[in-house]
DNA sequence: CATCTTGATTAACATTTGTTAAGTGGGTAG
DNA sequence: CTACCCACTTAACAAATGTTAATCAAGATG
């Protein structure tokens, strides 16, 4: 079931692994595939499990108690996905994960992945540098809400994070920005009318 | 230098040390004091430095292009803070980290301390729970912006972080919760209509 | 081909926030 | 004690956003 391209993508996930790793880490990883608009992680789900994105876009939202989801992160290939409150909290999750196009995922299990690390200290270095940058990564979006204006947002996300912009619809890029859609559909109004004069 | 409360507080930080190993961080922590209103990092500073607080209160703020200063993070008694570009990303810090009170704090030589971490592989959990806590902390405040309104990310504030609250001039929490003074000074006056109909 | 569904836009109005400036009160320095 | 500074409040107006609903366009479905 392994090919080399997903071999190879599956091998960037840390970056200094030699054949034999890979074979231990292929028997905790599950490939499979999950349709657009079906989910990785249910509501309240304790399922204990992270994606490796090979192919596809992902989302992580909230639905608030009228309904309205809210979308808090966008994942795509060659990264990863999980519940945080599962995996760092032990708790069910209060947020799903869904997959916004077809995707093809390694599904890994966390504990035997986390049991796999702590047994093989060479990998340290990977897992400090994976959870270093999720919180660089969260620590700079909270910073674009605190300092900018959601038009300052939706500019820095075209420019930035095209990856996003141009694979997700925008209801979905309003939400992530902390808006609504009508808001948003008048921000880009405001920026194509600024751009013209 | 050291008092037991001062070597009981620094103890915490992690969570299994023996008195060899105190010992040996106190070697590479130095205790000093930081009066109210004073900087732990400058703008544009690449000092690899960490602050654990023993006692006070201090925040991280950008300062916009027209002088406005934007609060985006505060830390107090038993935590740490550091500049995360400085840090993580080798490169200048474009953040402020200043004292709001008169401060007493360990300040830590950052890369000491991670090759220290390195060389003794029973810190490794304490690392990575440490880490794993700063993400966590981070994603919830994410979801509070994309989530809620300024006024229950107020609400919130006044219920799970009074230690801010109590704390902190309202002028430095409105930009933690990405408003303006004026907004959160509105906002108090009608909670508290609210509460007395 | 016609119909249905859904997302994006637009409109109209209410609400909130931003901005600027004027008061208010507490604390501090002289 | 007085004068000054600073944070917070309040006011007035502009601007942006939220809300609801109508319209439009495109894709899916029969």
């Amino acid at each position: 079931m392994l090919n080399k391209e997903q071999i190879f993508d599956f091998l960037k996930l840390f970056k200094f692994l030699n054949a034999q790793d890979i074979y231990k880490l292929s028997k905790l990883a599950k490939y499979r595939k999950i349709k657009a608009g079906e989910f990785f992680v249910e509501l309240h789900s304790e399922r204990r499990k992270v994606a490796y994105i090979q192919r596809g876009i992902m989302r992580a939202y909230y639905v608030k108690n009228d309904g309205e989801e809210r979308t808090v992160m966008f994942r795509w290939e060659k990264h990863t996905i999980g519940a945080f409150e599962i995996l760092l909290e032990n708790k069910p999750s209060s947020q799903v994960i869904q997959a916004l196009e077809d995707c093809k995922i390694w599904e890994i299990d966390y504990d035997i992945l986390q049991d796999f690390l702590d047994r093989h200290p060479k990998f340290e270095k990977a897992r400090k540098h994976m959870l270093q940058s999720m919180l660089v990564e969260a620590l700079k979006r909270v910073e674009t809400f605190v300092v900018e204006s959601p038009e300052d947002r939706y500019k820095k996300l075209l420019k930035e994070q095209s990856e996003i912009s141009d694979r997700v619809q925008d209801k979905h890029i309003a939400s992530f920005l902390g808006i609504t859609p009508v808001s948003l559909s008048r921000i880009r109004k405001r920026i194509s009318e600024k751009k013209s004069s």
